[in-house]
This record gives C-alpha cells, sequence and structure tokens, in this order.
DNA sequence: GCGACCTGGGACCGGTCGGTCTCATCGAAG
DNA sequence: CTTCGATGAGACCGACCGGTCCCAGGTCGC
C-alpha cells in the first residue's frame, strides 16, 4: 500500500509539467513514461486512464497555482490590502509553479471542444479562486472596508479575467510588461473604486 | 491554376474552425478530410504539410475577426468613441466568426509549447492588433481627444488583456457575465481616464 | 522466513497518426 | 477534338498512439 502511493504521487507531480505545457493531446504516453521514468505498465497500474492522470495532474498543478497566490494572504488583516496582495501575488510570486503558465487558462482552452471531464475540472477551478476573492470582498463590505455599492462576485470575476489575459499576452509575448500592467491597473482600481474612505476630509494621495 | 486555388480556399475556410476548436494536435487529418469532403491526397496537393494548413487555416480566422472587431468603427469621428466602439464589437458581433472561440487566445495557448511557426503568426497576430489599436489613441492624443497622460500602447495592452481574459471565462463558464463586465469595466475607464475633459466645467453623466 | 500480494517491465494489440505515391480522370487551351 | 497539365482518389507506409496483459521480482504482514 505504501510504495504504491508514492509512486502515483511522483507520477502526477512529473505529469503536471508535461500536460501543463503540451496540453492533453499533446502529451504522449511516451513523454510521459520518459519523464517518470518507467514503462506503461508501470503507469498504467496507478491509472485507470490516461485522462483520469490529466485530470490529477490538474488537479495537483491548481493547487500549486491557488496556495501560491494566496500565499501570504491570509494574515493581511484589511480586506481591500488582501486583495491587492492577492493580485501582486500573481505577478511576483511564479517559483515553485507547475511549469508551462497557469493550468485554468491552459486547460480551459484545451478542453474546450471535447475532454467534459477536463473541462468540468477547470470550472470547478474557476469557481473556487472565484469564490475565495468573493468570500474576502464581502468580509470588507461586512466590515465596511468595501464600498456599499460594489458587487463583489462582479469585481473577482474582474480580477480573474484582467489577470488571465494579461498572463497570455505576456507568455505570447515573452515579456512582462501585460501581467505589470494589469497588476498596477487593478491596484488603482481597488484603491480608487472598491476601498471605502474612512475620513471624509482625508486626503486621497496617489 | 483556377480551380486549384478555389479548392485551396475552401479548404482553409472548412479547416479553420475545426483547427481553432480542436488546437493543432487535436485536429486529426481525419478531421479534415471529413470536413472538407476530400480524400488525403486531395489535401496535400495544396498543402506541403498539416502545419502549413494550419498556418493558412489561422490567418484566415484571424482576418475575419479582426474584420470583425473594428466593423463600423472607421467612420467614427471621434477616437475615443472609436476604441469604445472596438471594445463592444468584442462583445456584440459574434456571428460570421470562426467557431472556437478567439483563434488569438486558442493559438497563443496552443504553441505554447512546440510549434514555433503557429507560435509566430500568434505573436504578430497580435502585434497588429495591438498597433491598431495604439495608433487610434495616438492620433487622439494629437487631436486632443485623449489626454496627454495616457500611455497609448499600455492602454492597447490593457484593452486587449482585459478582453481576452473575461473572454476565457465566458467561454468556460458559458456564460456573457464575464464579457459584459469587462466591455462595462473599460468602458467606463476609457471615458475616465482616457478622454480629455474639453469644458472645465462640463457635467460628468453617467 | 514464508507466503501472498503488490509493483513494475515490456511484449503485444488494433487503431490512427501524418505523409507519400501512383494513376485515372477532369478541364481547358490549341 | 485532341492533348496535356492540373487535380483528386485511395492504397500504402512506418511510426506511434492509448491501452491490455502476464510474468518476474520485490515488498510486505505474519
Amino acid at each position: 500500500m505504501r510504495k504504491g502511493e508514492e509512486t502515483r504521487q511522483r507520477i502526477i507531480r512529473k505529469a503536471a509539467p508535461i500536460f501543463n505545457q503540451k496540453g492533453y493531446d499533446g502529451a504522449a504516453l511516451s513523454d510521459l513514461m520518459r519523464a517518470t521514468g518507467l514503462e506503461k505498465g508501470g503507469i498504467y497500474r496507478h491509472f485507470e486512464s490516461k485522462e483520469e492522470l490529466a485530470a490529477d495532474a490538474f488537479d495537483h498543478a491548481w493547487k500549486i497555482a491557488m496556495d501560491t497566490r494566496f500565499q501570504g494572504t491570509e494574515e493581511i488583516p484589511n480586506t481591500v490590502d488582501r486583495l491587492k496582495q492577492i493580485v501582486r501575488n500573481f505577478r511576483d510570486r511564479r517559483t515553485g509553479l507547475v511549469p508551462g503558465g497557469c493550468p485554468l487558462l491552459n486547460t480551459a482552452i484545451d478542453s474546450d471542444d471535447g475532454n467534459p471531464q477536463l473541462r468540468a475540472k477547470a470550472r470547478q477551478a474557476l469557481s473556487s479562486w472565484l469564490d475565495r476573492m468573493q468570500s474576502i470582498a464581502e468580509e470588507g463590505k461586512r466590515r465596511g472596508e468595501v464600498r456599499k455599492d460594489v458587487d463583489c462576485g462582479k469585481l473577482a470575476t474582474l480580477i480573474a479575467s484582467t489577470l488571465e489575459g494579461s498572463h497570455m499576452m505576456s507568455r505570447l509575448q515573452k515579456k512582462e510588461e501585460p501581467r505589470d500592467l494589469a497588476v498596477h491597473h487593478l491596484e488603482e482600481y481597488l484603491e480608487t473604486k472598491v476601498r471605502a474612505q474612512k475620513a471624509r476630509a482625508g486626503a486621497n494621495k496617489s
């Protein structure tokens, strides 16, 4: 029981970057065999199908992405500052991630036509990300840190769209600028349109 | 000479949606044969390789996308209004497009690892789109319709990122909301941060 | 230390992949 | 009407696809 589970996890860890980089069709069994150092039989003992492995690999990659994006945000008291940190994390914390760019973006586009199983994974991944951000905004609203006229669900959607779109462009151009730009834009948006203003006469710098 | 070119164009037209929906690897020759009604030999007479066909199919799909996104914008005199119309076109005009979502987004993600030929196509497609939007903004700046402190290149990048990201989310969720939201957000941004204010005392409705 | 079971190797499967080649037919120019 | 290049059919190719299966050897619990 022990050894098998270890191997299973090792396969997932090695397979995740391949699926994330090459997509489901592009990731051949032979690639996975080379990466894991196992023969076909060794892999298929632990997974019923390539699809099951791809699903587990996606979960693995997404968990890492989520953990990284929310890293060091829990302890930030102010909710708007917390959202800003999440936005900045998207730009700054990209070491330790599964190579190949955002797994959600990749899988969403990849599973666009067929592969309903992977598509469902992507949908639920997006939902969980949006929910977490929305919850933070709602907490902020209850606490009076976030303006009352802000729609928290829409805010989460806007943040995710902007970040993911800029991420695609940064990867395509191999330049940081689009991502930097999106982060800066969102920071300003959070500051001017989301954060509740405490003092009536307070100066509004920056 | 005549007939052959017609067939070539027909193949491109029929192949474009398949590549756009299934990706390069996912689009099998057998799919293309079924769509075109031709046998393998019939297709390969007109293209040296699958890759050449994919490149031509991308050009075809992207041309349609660009034409549609800029449809009815040339005749709008005010440049900021023109940009707003481009943004709205992204949301509203989606009939006649090659099925499968934005070819740029799809191809950018699809060609992320290998296929440098397709990747180059995607890069140049993005550049041409950005350039066109940037030029409009620069024209607006010369005419005093756009604020002097606006960086036109960054503006174009921000618009493209936001639209593409929201497009991915809309497709994944099968809901219009993310795209609507992004369009609304950009419209507001163009109105409040980009458009030059003519009159000092003018009311700023909406 | 024995026996049962867990693990991984690798031969094997039918199917499909992208790509080639030959040849009959088609269409247009003379 | 003939002729000849342009065209498309479809058999064929080797490679590789995802997946199965059985066996040898390793790893456990007892």
